[in-house]
RNA sequence: AGUCCUAUAGCUCAGUUGGUUAGAGCACUGCUCUGAUAAGGCAGGGGUCGGCAGUUCAAGUCUGCCUGGGACUACCA
C-alpha cells in the first residue's frame, strides 16, 4: 500500500512508552492550564485538595487517593464545567518535629538550650518539604492534575493570618476560651499529648496493673434521719459500714474526694468478713457484683465456719437499696494525709454522688473519684460542687505532705532499678488497716507514652479549646446535606462522632506550629486575640509607645510581612494592656488540624486577599481522602465552616478505604511488604495502576493489591482496546479511510450489528456518566471495560471482520469503519478520567488531531439511538450461537464443516421476527445454511412447566410448595390445556386453584430425535447429516484455513497476492476446482495451478485427505 | 471496651424491592476457532454464600446472637 498512513500504526503495546510521549505532549502544550482557561465562564466545580505532608515518602495508597480526586476533576471538565485546583502543604506537626529531633540527635528538653529555637523551627522549615521533589514526580508521573506551582504553604505567614483572622472570629463569638481540662500526660516527657498522639500503634498496650478494690467507711456521724443506713447502723453498730470501690490505679486514692453510684442499680448491703484482717464488716456493693467476690453456695453459712484463711467467706444479704438513696451521704477519707486535709478541698468532699458513667460490667459498681486524673471524675465533682486534689505533681511524684509516699513516683518513670510499686504498697497499706477487700493483678489495655514508652496519666493541665459544642446541632444537621461515599461513614462514623462531640482542645506545648495568638496579662484580668499583621502591627505602635518594647527592633512598617510569625519571634512581641501592663502571647501552638481545616480560607490568604475567589469557591463540590481522616481532615473542615459561617464546607465526599498487601495485611516499610508506586508505575504504568486500583473493588473498601492483577488489567483492557484501534487503524489505512463526521453514513442506514453497537454505545454513556455523577468510580470502569471486551471486541469486531477485507470502500465497510472510530472515541472519552494517557494517545491517533482529549467536551447519550428490542435479539443471537456451538462440541463437529440446519421451536411470532433479522449473524457465526422454525403442531416437542413464583407465591402463600411439584409434572394436555384457555385448574390438599398463564413460564426443552441444547428458555436443534456438497464445502473451508495459516507463518503482508501450487489429489482436486473463486478469493490467490509433482510442496492434513502445497508469492 | 465496615469458588469480585440450577474474570484440564488479539468460543472440576438461631410459602439477601478480618474512637473506676 502506498501513501501516507493517516493512523498510526503501533507495533507493540508500551504502555510506559506512550504515557512519556503524552507527558512530554501535556508539558509542551501545557494542557493542564488549557483544561482551566478553555472553560473560562463554565460553572465552577470545586475541588479541595487535602493537603499531604511531604517529610514522608508518598506510598501506592496514595495512588488511589490522588487517582480518585483526579477522576472526577477530569470528569467535571469533560462535561465543561471549570474545576480549578490548588495544591497544598501540610507543613506543621509532630512528625516534622520527630523527624528533626531525631536529625539532631535531641529531645524536646533540648529546645531551647542545646538548640535554639529559632534553629530548630529553620531545620523543621527545611525538613518538611525534604521529600517535595518526590511528591511532585510522583503527582506528574501518575498523571494526578493539580496546580504544583501555586500551592498553598500551612507555614507561610498569609496563611497564618487567616487563621488569626478565623481564630478572632471564634474568640469574638465567645467560641475560644481557656479551661482546665484532665488530659492524657506523660510525666517522663513532661509534656501533655494530644489524641493523634495517644493513638500512635502500639500506644494502646495490654498491661498487668494492681488493682484494688478498697473500703471506704461509712461515717458514723452519717446517722441523720435521712440514711438509709440508719436502721441498721442503730442494730450493728455504726461502726464497720463501707462503700467497696475499685480502681486499677491505687495511687490516685489519696486524691480521692468523692464516690459515684448510679443512680438505678441495685446495691447490697453484706455481712462478712474481710479476707485480710478477718474482721467481721458489713459491705456495700452492687447487687449484680456480688457473684465477682462471693461464692453462692457460702451465702448464709454459719459465720463460725470462717477458717481465717481469706477464703470460702460466709456472707450475708442485710438489705438491699437503689443507688440514688446514697446520693449525699457521707464516708471517712480513706488515706488522710496533711497534704490532703479536707480543709484544703474546695467544696464539700467524701461524699456519695450519682454518676451516670456508672456501670456494673466491673468492679463494685461504686466508682472512686479523684476529679484531678479523670475526665469523668473531674466532671462529675465538678457537677456536685466537689474540688479536687492534685497530690502529684508534674514529674509524676506525689507532692510533699502525702506522708511515707511523699516524694515517691507513682510510676516508674525514672527506670530506677530499685523502684518500688507505689501502688502495691498503697494496697498493703490498706491491707493492714482493713481497707482494702480484694487486691489483685488485672489486665487492662492502657495508653503509653509513644516517646518514652512510660504509662500515661490524665492530669488537670491548662488548654485553649474551641466551643464546638455550642454548634453541635447544628454540625448534625448540616452534616445531613452532605453527600457521603459511603454513605455509612457520613451517618454512622462521622454521625456518632459528632453525637459524641467534646470541645476542641487547640493548645499543642510544641515549637514548630501556628501560634496562638492571644496576648495575655501575668494575670489573666486582660487579654487581646490579634486577627491580622495589621493588628499586630498597631498594638506593636502602642507598645513600642508605651516604652515595653524596643522602636529599633519593633519599628515595623504596616502591613508589611517581614515578621516571622513562628516562635520564637512572636513570643518576644509584649503588648500593652489598656491599663498599661505588659501582656505576653500565650505560649501555646495551636493543633495542626486546624491549619488542614482552615485551608477553604487561607489557601486564598481570606478575607485580606481574593474574595471574591474565595466567595466562587466555597463550598467545595468535592473532597476525598483517606477514611482515617473522619475525625481529622473532613472534621476540621465541617467544624471550622460551620462555625464560621453555618456552612457546610463541602457537598460531596468520598472516603477510599486502605491498601493492604496481597494477603490482606497493612503495608507498612517495617514489614516490607509496602508497594513502590514509582516502581509499579514505571513497570505497568500508570493508566494501567489507576485501572486497576479503582476498577478491582470500590474505593471504600479495603483492596488487596496484588501485582498480579495490574498484569490483568493491562491485558484484558488495555491489550483489547489497543487491538482493537490497530485493526482499525490498518484496515483503514489500506483503504484510506478517513473519518469525516460531516459526509458520514445515517445510523439508520448502517447494519444490524453497526445499530446494536452504537445502541449499546448510548446506554455506555448514559451508564457511565451516571455512575461518575454519582461517585461510583468502580461502577464506570466496570462498565467500560465490559463494553469494551465482550461487546465491541468479541462480537462487534469479531463478527464485522470480513466487513473490512473488501477491496473497494463500500457503503457497508465505510458504515463499519464509522462506527468502529465512533466506539473507540467514545471509548477513550469515558475511559479519560481514570486512564489519562492511554486515552489521550489514543484520542490523538484516532481523530489525527494534536488537541487533548481533555479539552474535549463528553459525549451525551443519544437515547434515539438506543433500541431495546434490537439489544434483544443480538442477546438471542450470542444464546443461539453459543447454544448451536456446543451442539457441535457434543458431536465433535467442527465449526469449519458447514451443517444443514439448525430448528428452533417458537411460536411467538415476535419472536421469530426479532430472530429473523439477526439470522445472518447467527448462521455465518456456527457456519450452518439455514434456521427452520418448528411450531409443536407435530407434537414432537416437548414442554416444561415452571411457576413465577413471585407471583404464585403472593396468590398462594403456604400452598406454594405443594404447587410447584404439581406445576413441574404437568402434562403435555395440560400444558396444551393452560395455553389454550390461559389458565388451568389444580387440585391442592383438596382445594381448588386456577393459574393463570402469566403465573407460569413454559419451556420447550426438548424435541423427540434431535440433539437438543437450551438455555435462558431458548431451545435449539441441530441437524447434523453431512450431505456430500457439505462435505465438499468443508474440504473447501479447510483449505482456506491451511492456507491463510500458512500465510500468516511465512510472514507475508495481509495484502500479499499468491498463486497455489497444487500437487494432484484425488478427490481435492475437484474441491479444488469446484471451490476455486470462493478459495481464491479469500486466500488473495491468483490462480491454482495443479501438477503432478511439487517439488518444494509441503503435506496438509485436510480433514483426513493429503494435500500437497506450495504456496508462492507473486 | 464502644461505634462503623466487612465475610460468596484456590484468587479478585458481581449478586437489584427476599422468588428456586448462586454468577463473572483469573488460575487449572480437555477440545476448538482465528489474516486484529500475550485474545476468543465450548465443556469440565471447584461453593454448607463465616457460624447458630429466628421471621417467611420462600433467605446469599431481612432480624438477633456469636466468630474471624479491618478502621476509627476511648480515662470506663
Amino acid at each position: 500500500m502506498s501513501g501516507r498512513k493517516q493512523y498510526r500504526e503501533v507495533k507493540n503495546l508500551s504502555q510506559t512508552q506512550i504515557e512519556k510521549e503524552i507527558l512530554a505532549y501535556w508539558k509542551e502544550n501545557d494542557v493542564f492550564a488549557k483544561s482551566i482557561s478553555s472553560r473560562e465562564g463554565k460553572p465552577q466545580y470545586v475541588f479541595y485538595e487535602g493537603p499531604p505532608s511531604a517529610n514522608g515518602l508518598p506510598g501506592i495508597h496514595h495512588v488511589l487517593a490522588r487517582g480518585l480526586k483526579d477522576i472526577f476533576c477530569r470528569f467535571k471538565t469533560l462535561q465543561g464545567y471549570q474545576v480549578k485546583r490548588k495544591g497544598g502543604w501540610d507543613t506543621h506537626g509532630l512528625p516534622v518535629e520527630l523527624q528533626v529531633e531525631k536529625m539532631l540527635g535531641i529531645t524536646k528538653k533540648d529546645i531551647g538550650t542545646k538548640v535554639s529555637v529559632a534553629e530548630y523551627n529553620e531545620r523543621c522549615r527545611e525538613e518538611v518539604m525534604k521529600f517535595k521533589d518526590v511528591w511532585d514526580d510522583l503527582t506528574i508521573k501518575m498523571g494526578y492534575w493539580v496546580d504544583l506551582e501555586h500551592p498553598y504553604i500551612t507555614f507561610k505567614n498569609e496563611y497564618i493570618e487567616t487563621i488569626w483572622w478565623i481564630l478572632k472570629e471564634f474568640y469574638q463569638k465567645g467560641y475560644l476560651y481557656k479551661g482546665l481540662k484532665i488530659q492524657p500526660y506523660s510525666p517522663a516527657a513532661g509534656t501533655g499529648l494530644s489524641s493523634h498522639e495517644l493513638n500512635l500503634p502500639g500506644c494502646y498496650r495490654d498491661v498487668k496493673d494492681t488493682s484494688c478494690v478498697a473500703q471506704f467507711k461509712v461515717s458514723p456521724q452519717s446517722t441523720d434521719h435521712s440514711s438509709p443506713l440508719k436502721e441498721l447502723q442503730k442494730e450493728g453498730g455504726a461502726d464497720n459500714i463501707y462503700f467497696l470501690a475499685w480502681t486499677t490505679t491505687p495511687w490516685t486514692l489519696p486524691s480521692n474526694t468523692a464516690l459515684a453510684v448510679g443512680k438505678n442499680i441495685d446495691y447490697s448491703l453484706v455481712e462478712t468478713f474481710n479476707p485480710y484482717t478477718h474482721q467481721q464488716v458489713r459491705l456495700i456493693l452492687a447487687k449484680e457484683l456480688l457473684g465477682k467476690y462471693f461464692q453462692e453456695e457460702n451465702e448464709n453459712k454459719d459465720f463460725s465456719s470462717y477458717q481465717n484463711d481469706g477464703k470460702n467467706l460466709p456472707y450475708k444479704i442485710l438489705a438491699s437499696f437503689k443507688g440514688k438513696e446514697f446520693e449525699g451521704m457521707r464516708y471517712e477519707q480513706l488515706l488522710p494525709f496533711e497534704a490532703n486535709k479536707k480543709e484544703n478541698i474546695d467544696g464539700d468532699a467524701f461524699r456519695v454522688v450519682l454518676g451516670d458513667f456508672v456501670t456494673t460490667s466491673d468492679g463494685t459498681g461504686i466508682v472512686h473519684i479523684a476529679p484531678s486524673f479523670g475526665a469523668d471524675d473531674m466532671k462529675v465533682a465538678a457537677e456536685n460542687g466537689i474540688g479536687t486534689l492534685t497530690l502529684v505533681d508534674k514529674e509524676g511524684k506525689f507532692i510533699d505532705g502525702v506522708g511515707e509516699f511523699s516524694g515517691r513516683y507513682v510510676k516508674d518513670y525514672k527506670d530506677d532499678p530499685n523502684y518500688v510499686s507505689v501502688d502495691i504498697d498503697i494496697c498493703v497499706k490498706l491491707k493492714q488497716e482493713n481497707k482494702a477487700f480484694k487486691i489483685e493483678k488485672y489486665e487492662h489495655s492502657y495508653p503509653h507514652c509513644w516517646r518514652t514508652d512510660k504509662p500515661v496519666i490524665y492530669y488537670p493541665l491548662d488548654s485553649w479549646f474551641i466551643k464546638v459544642t455550642a454548634a453541635k446541632e447544628r454540625m448534625m444537621e448540616l452534616n445531613k446535606t452532605i453527600n457521603w461515599k459511603p454513605e455509612s461513614t457520613g451517618s454512622g462514623r462521622f454521625g456518632q462522632w459528632l453525637e459524641n462531640l467534646v470541645d476542641w482542645n487547640l493548645s499543642r506545648s510544641r515549637y514548630w506550629g501556628t501560634p496562638l495568638n492571644i496576648w495575655r496579662t501575668e494575670d489573666g484580668a486582660e487579654e487581646i486575640c490579634i486577627g491580622s499583621i495589621e493588628e499586630l502591627n498597631n498594638e506593636i505602635q502602642k507598645s513600642i509607645d508605651a516604652g515595653l518594647l524596643d522602636k529599633n527592633k519593633f519599628n515595623i512598617q504596616h502591613s508589611s510581612f517581614n515578621i516571622d510569625l513562628h516562635k520564637p519571634y512572636v513570643d518576644e512581641i509584649i503588648l500593652v494592656s489598656p491599663l498599661g501592663k505588659p501582656m505576653r502571647r500565650e505560649s501555646d501552638l495551636i493543633d495542626v488540624w486546624f491549619d488542614s481545616g482552615a485551608m477553604p480560607y487561607a489557601q486564598w490568604h481570606f478575607p485580606f486577599e481574593n474574595k471574591e475567589t474565595f466567595e466562587k469557591s466555597f463550598p467545595a463540590d468535592f473532597i476525598a481522602e483517606g477514611v482515617d481522616q473522619t475525625r481529622g481532615w473532613f472534621y476540621t473542615l465541617h467544624a471550622i465552616a460551620v462555625l464560621l459561617f453555618d456552612s457546610v464546607a463541602y457537598k460531596n465526599v468520598v472516603s477510599n478505604g486502605l491498601v493492604l498487601d496481597k494477603n490482606g495485611n497493612k503495608m507498612s516499610k517495617r514489614l516490607g511488604n509496602a508497594v513502590d508506586p514509582f516502581t509499579t508505575i514505571e513497570k505497568y504504568g500508570a493508566d494501567i495502576t489507576r485501572w486497576y486500583l479503582i476498577s478491582n473493588s470500590q474505593p471504600w473498601d479495603n483492596l488487596k493489591f496484588d501485582i498480579e492483577g495490574l498484569a490483568e488489567s493491562g491485558r484484558k483492557l488495555f491489550g483489547t482496546l489497543y487491538n482493537t484501534y490497530n485493526f482499525f487503524a490498518i484496515y483503514a489505512n489500506i483503504d484510506g479511510f478517513t473519518i469525516d463526521k460531516n459526509n458520514s453514513i445515517p445510523i439508520e442506514e448502517r447494519s444490524e450489528i453497526d445499530r446494536w453497537i452504537i445502541s449499546k454505545l448510548n446506554n455506555l454513556i448514559k451508564e457511565v456518566t451516571e455512575a461518575y455523577e454519582d461517585y461510583e468510580p468502580t461502577k464506570a470502569a466496570r462498565a467500560v471495560e465490559d463494553f469494551v471486551i465482550e461487546h465491541l471486541s468479541n462480537w462487534f469486531v469479531r463478527l464485522s471482520r470480513r466487513r473490512f477485507w473488501g477491496n473497494e470502500l463500500s457503503k457497508d465497510k465505510k458504515a463499519a469503519f464509522e462506527t468502529l472510530h465512533e466506539c473507540l472515541n467514545v471509548v477513550a472519552q469515558l475511559m479519560s478520567p481514570v486512564a489519562p494517557f492511554f486515552s489521550d494517545w489514543l484520542y490523538q491517533n484516532l481523530n489525527g488531531t494534536k488537541e487533548s482529549i481533555h479539552l474535549s467536551y463528553l459525549a451525551i447519550a443519544d437515547l434515539n439511538l438506543t433500541d431495546a428490542e434490537l439489544e434483544q435479539r443480538m442477546e438471542w443471537a450470542q444464546e443461539i450461537s453459543s447454544l448451536v456451538l456446543s451442539l457441535r462440541k457434543k458431536t465433535k463437529i467442527k465449526v469449519r464443516q458447514p451443517l444443514q440446519k439448525i430448528l428452533i421451536p417458537a411460536i411467538d411470532k415476535h419472536f421469530i421476527q426479532q430472530i429473523d433479522q439477526v439470522k445472518e449473524l447467527i448462521l455465518s457465526e456456527v457456519n450452518v445454511k439455514e434456521i427452520e422454525y418448528i411450531s409443536d403442531t407435530a407434537g414432537i416437542i416437548s414442554k416444561k412447566v415452571k411457576p413465577n413464583f413471585k407471583l404464585l407465591g403472593k396468590k398462594l402463600g403456604g400452598k406454594m410448595k405443594a404447587a410447584t411439584e404439581v406445576i413441574q409434572e404437568l402434562n403435555n394436555e395440560q400444558i396444551a390445556q393452560l395455553e389454550q384457555n390461559g389458565s388451568l385448574e389444580l387440585i391442592l390438599d383438596g382445594e381448588t386453584f386456577n393459574i393463570l398463564l402469566e403465573e407460569v413460564e413454559i419451556i420447550s426443552d426438548d424435541i423427540q430425535g434431535w440433539l437438543v441444547a437450551s438455555n435462558s428458555g431458548i431451545t435449539v436443534a441441530l441437524d447434523i447429516t453431512i450431505s456430500d456438497q457439505l462435505r465438499d464445502e468443508g474440504f473447501a473451508r479447510e483449505i482456506v484455513n491451511k492456507v491463510q495459516t500458512e500465510r500468516k507463518e511465512s510472514n507475508f503482508e495481509v495484502t500479499d497476492k499468491i498463486v497455489l501450487h497444487v500437487q494432484n489429489q484425488l478427490v481435492l482436486n475437484n474441491v479444488l476446482n469446484r471451490y476455486k473463486e470462493y478459495i481464491c478469493n479469500e486466500t488473495l490467490a491468483s490462480d491454482i495451478l495443479f501438477s503432478g509433482d511439487i517439488s518444494n510442496g509441503k503435506d496438509f492434513d485436510i480433514n483426513g485427505e493429503v494435500l500437497n502445497l506450495f504456496i508462492q508469492k507473486v
